[in-house]
DNA sequence: CTGTTAGCGCTTTCAT
DNA sequence: ATGAAAGCGCTAACAG
């Protein structure tokens, strides 16, 4: 059998000494001077027992777990969600804390049910996460510790991690503009999700706010604007298969990788090469991006770089409260 | 500011009884007969207060935290990742538990502070996962809750949650002999990543073993075998490309996703159409599978069946040791 | 400069 | 059938 836990006071035994100035020399405290054998004594007995301080205790005492939970409504969906766990995941070790990952499945029920884990279990700061920019309902208890927004917005909660999407919409344009293209250019996607909440189209009204300011500063204009309801690969490919019917483009802008993927394959059916005959750029950098041939230029979703923003942000390093994570260029060879 | 928490002596002073009734009451202790009178007072008392445990003051009592640690390599790099998270939360959530999440990268150093981050904190189990099957080093430290090893093995540690690679493989045999398919048939990928570590070919292995089985019961044989050093896209395709030259498949047998993806890149270029020139089968059900036209047909890693049955295991719910989940197929249109 | 003491909120003997 | 009291391992006043 596992023998017993070291606790402190084995420690200050061995050390000679009391556990509060074991206590003390451990957590290293500043005002108290305890003679310098005593801390080489008391250092010496921890590692001789291998000894770890007992988190819950100290909890009790301190009201810290030096843990954060970061609640999300979907865990599994897409490489975004793995990445901003990801980066999260990373900043917290490097702060030595440790993060507890929930999840909601967006229902209020289960929302509830975390947010009560998570404090149950005391955590230091709570991330709320969404997978799709979304304004997130949380739940109508008081949480005593910093909460951040995630790719979301919440009123109570002003702290929040978003992407640049207006810069990321200007340097998709910049990378077809510096390629010399600037006519026969077609947008795709424009107007998905309309429906799908507000703050949503606001983060999509963004990117193409970027994209039309830099279009319009180019002098460039899109001969073809095309809207789809959802943006996955089946709408790419038949949106570009009927724009082939008529039209020649130069380029297209597809507002994320799995209309690019759609594209692509319309293309390739009607002998259009890439970047040849038309170049193509795209958002988010889904792993599909460097799978296909050529590679898809991509402006990326900066999921890890955001999940670290959040804890960083949850654990109070930084002084602003709405922080925008640049979204970064993925050149590939589709420009 | 919020007000105080409310603690189990708020509650029973309210219920006008001691924390001994309130704590007994509350946990549903079974031996002792507390009046239903002094049950129902002491529940109303804790509703009205909104009374939640204390989980840090608990554990120090019981050494139970209700949450369990899940220790993984790497947590981005595919979808593979985040469905055994989600899974091992799903399953977790279910039992009322937490899942701390853990990344190492693979490294020792890393992989010790971990594990040391989740024992400080009380966790009642640890399940170590690997995002390709491994051999995985556990930290030399004595663990003293439940292990389970994800998708990878260790000697110390024998409850162990594997995808049933076997069955797998010679349900992708099945797939092509139900569709009438039994000559012609080409394999793309087998000796991947031989050199990886034993235990990664072990389960490869026994996908070919599955595969070979599936194959000589139906009096069938491969007329070529394609190896490939890595599973990338970028081999698929080359490797194709030559295949095509001078020999017209039946069928391709590839031993993942991304393979078939770059088989499929070079089918198209060739001419060749899926499924009526040539049938493809393969392995994961990545997120292209899906993308795809016409739609892969794989046999699925079941990921998050497996980060559940890895968090049953580790509660105890279970009396065997290793665990196999079936791998699930996937019917697209590719076959 | 160092030690004694009193809890943090809970569960659990042991009395009553 | 119910309550008093001890104590889990730790930190923070307060003495010495």
């Amino acid at each position: 059998m596992p023998k017993k836990r070291v606790t402190l006071a084995d420690v200050a035994l061995r050390a000679g000494l009391s556990t509060t100035a074991a206590s003390m020399i451990l957590t290293g405290k500043q005002d108290t001077r305890l003679s310098a054998d005593a801390h080489a004594k008391v250092h010496e007995a921890a590692n001789a027992l291998g000894y770890r301080p007992n988190v819950a205790a100290r909890a009790l005492r301190t009201d810290k777990t030096r843990s954060i939970a970061l609640i999300s409504d979907y865990v599994a969906t897409t490489r975004f969600a793995s990445g901003l766990i990801r980066g999260a995941i990373a900043a917290a070790e490097e702060a030595r804390y440790v993060v507890l990952v929930l999840e909601t499945g967006g229902d209020p029920n289960r929302e509830m049910k975390a947010v009560q884990a998570a404090l149950d279990r005391q955590v230091d700061g709570v991330i709320f996460a969404a997978m799709r920019a979304r304004e997130v309902t949380v739940p109508d208890v008081s949480i005593n510790v910093p909460v951040v927004m995630l790719n979301s917005k919440n009123q109570r909660y002003p702290l929040t991690i978003l992407p640049d999407e207006y810069q990321g919409g200007r340097d998709a344009v910049r990378l077809l503009v510096e390629a010399g293209i600037t006519e026969g250019i077609v947008l795709i996607g424009h107007n998905a999700e309309a429906e799908q909440g507000r703050f949503r189209s606001e983060m999509i009204s963004k990117r193409l706010a970027g994209i039309r300011d830099a279009m319009s500063e180019a002098g460039a204009s899109f001969v073809k604007e095309l809207s789809a309801w959802d943006w996955e690969p089946d709408q790419g490919y038949v949106l570009t298969q009927s724009l082939l019917i008529h039209t020649k483009p130069r380029a297209l802008l597809c507002l994320n990788d799995r209309l690019a993927f759609g594209a692509y394959q319309a293309l390739g059916e009607r002998g259009f090469s890439v970047p040849k005959d038309v170049a193509v750029v795209s958002f988010d950098n889904d792993e599909i991006a460097s799978y296909l041939r050529p590679g898809l230029t991509t402006i990326a979703l900066p999921h890890e770089e955001m999940g670290q923003a959040a804890v960083k942000l949850v654990l109070g390093r930084n002084p602003v409260s709405l922080v925008k994570i640049p979204m970064p260029i993925m050149r590939r060879g589709s420009v």
